[in-house]
RNA sequence: GCCCCCAUCGUCUAGCCAGGUCCAGGACACCGCCCUUUCAAGGCGGAGAUCGCGGGUUCGAAUCCCGCUGGGGGUGCCA
């Protein structure tokens, strides 16, 4: 059984990065018919906390990824006390009583002598009487794992292929804090190993934890999974995409108006391509069925705003119903302190959603149709403050008032009253375009009078006659 | 410093594993034209990569091998 998981810890809103690492693990489990399950690594008790947790939690089911299994890494400590227990008893393990300032200035000692440090081993061989004295002090004390000298470590990865690591490049390492909670290297071995998990699906910055953690399986007598280390996503500058590149928590373009199935789409072709095709644009259910590890890219991937940005546009004109749209614009209207009935925002959407490319540009260009008083550009009020201005606009009450207005009706009067004032289309045009919304640019004139009721238009319009 | 990973248009990538069909294909962004009541969208076209560099292997290398350089990551009682 394929069994692959997600596991972050809850220290922060949903990163795009780990939110790709989240995808190709899910798509991963799904292509294979498999199992995905959702951990969440909270042991750091300093940073995590239950809102952060409720945040991720809500961030991946936005984004639309569904987990099988749940877990929380704090309800399971009982049963790391047990594998620590193990591995103190088969000789894997020892308490290591020194002061995280004595190894502080071990550390310090190894930079100002330009050698590589590594925690030097010495609780390994504590005398009897030594660990007699410090138990009966109390002494607080962390566990470190026994890291065999002279062994190296291979595996292969399913992404980036061979990979041999030498352990003597790291000391023992402490696999239980003094306060008695576990480290990440120790528990994310006991659960995958526990939970099944066939398919270790991660960051690349874990590759050197890698090693480590083949040593406790084998320490465990565990099996030890494939493990497929995914590069890591960039920013413009070419380092690790982080908070100093802007926006890149998946929660920051929720709010900016980007669709979960346009960022899915879009995170799943950093790194990855499918083969066969040359289309971008995909499903859920043809991601599931196109994903395979072996067309991971090995190199990393700069996060590009710009393309999100137009497949965002591509979802919104061409791929999603009107109906999700409309249930996906209304709260940012609403934010946005406009009150919109959904019968009108469907209109509207049905005729405009070609035009913009993220929901919350969409208001800015779509509030004409929803603001009560119309504000004017500059350029707007230098064009209604013409003479010939206010020909037009009476001309077209006067048209107008015999009959409805739709958008075929608005070109037939747009042209007569060209034809009458010896006008060119553009003017007339303009005029209308200004009245209508106050700007000189935007959707078409003819779509507005075709969406927004009648006495409205008419309204807008006196108004334009009574004050300039 | 030490360890590990990576290297095709500005960016995402195809091609590399099974060397010739690649004077390198697609997409975003960019530029131009068309459409047009404006801005977008759309249509058409253009520019853009001596396949990081240097050696090999070969009749032939983006593709295989070695070295170098550059970039990234790790080096915690974070995950």
């Amino acid at each position: 059984m394929i069994v692959s998981r997600f596991a972050p810890s809850p220290t922060g809103f949903l990163h795009l990065g780990n939110a790709r690492t989240a995808i190709f693990s899910y798509l991963f489990a799904r292509h294979h018919g498999g199992k995905f399950i959702l951990r969440v690594e909270d042991t750091d008790r300093e940073r995590s906390t239950r809102e952060f947790e409720d945040m991720l939690l809500e961030d991946l089911k936005w984004l639309g990824l569904e987990w099988d299994e749940f877990y929380r890494q704090s309800e399971r400590l009982d049963l790391y006390r047990e594998y620590t227990q193990k591995l103190m008893e088969s000789g894997h393990a020892y308490p290591c009583f020194c002061t995280v300032e004595e190894l502080e200035r071990e550390r310090e000692e190894a930079e100002r002598r330009g050698v590589p440090y590594r925690y030097s081993g010495k609780c390994r061989v504590l005398a009897p009487q030594e660990l007699e004295e410090y138990k009966r002090l109390s002494k607080p004390y962390t566990i470190r794992f026994k890291v065999p000298d002279g062994r190296l470590v291979v595996f292969e990865d399913l992404i980036k292929g061979h990979i041999a690591i030498n352990v003597d490049d790291f000391g023992d390492f402490v696999i239980v804090r003094s306060d008695g909670t576990p480290t990440y290297n120790f528990v994310v071995v006991v659960d995958d190993a526990l939970m099944g998990v066939s398919h270790v699906i991660r960051g690349e910055d874990h590759i050197p934890n890698t090693p480590k953690q083949i040593l406790i399986y084998e320490a465990l007598g565990f099996q030890i999974p494939k493990f497929a280390h995914l590069p890591v996503i960039l920013g413009e500058d070419r380092s690790k995409l982080s908070k100093r590149h802007g926006a890149v928590s998946v929660r920051n373009y929720r709010e900016e108006g980007y669709l979960p199935e346009a960022l899915f789409n879009y995170l799943c072709l950093l790194g990855w391509s499918p083969s066969g095709t040359e289309r971008e644009i995909f499903s859920k259910e043809e991601l599931v069925s196109l994903f395979r590890l072996e067309d991971v890219n090995s190199s990393p991937a700069v996060f590009s705003k710009e393309k999100l940005r137009w497949m965002n546009g591509v979802y919104i004109r061409e791929v999603v119903s009107t109906e999700r749209l409309v249930e996906e614009f209304i709260p940012f209207l609403e934010r946005a302190g406009f009150s919109a009935n959904k019968e009108y925002v469907k209109r509207v959407i049905e005729k405009t959603r070609d035009s913009f490319e993220t929901l919350s540009e969409g208001v800015e260009r779509l509030k004409v149709f929803f603001v009560d008083r119309v504000e004017f550009s500059e350029e707007a009020k230098a064009v209604l403050e013409n003479e010939k201005s206010r020909h037009v606009l009476e001309l077209f009450l006067d048209k107008a008032s015999q009959t409805d207005l739709n958008a075929q009706k608005v070109k037939d009067i747009a042209k007569e009253i060209q034809r009458e004032l010896g006008l060119k289309a553009k003017d007339v045009w303009h005029v209308l375009r200004a009245s209508l919304t106050g700007q000189l640019e935007g959707v078409g004139v003819d779509v507005i009078c075709d969406v927004m009721p009648r006495d409205r238009l008419i309204d807008r319009i006196e108004n334009v006659l009574k004050y300039f």
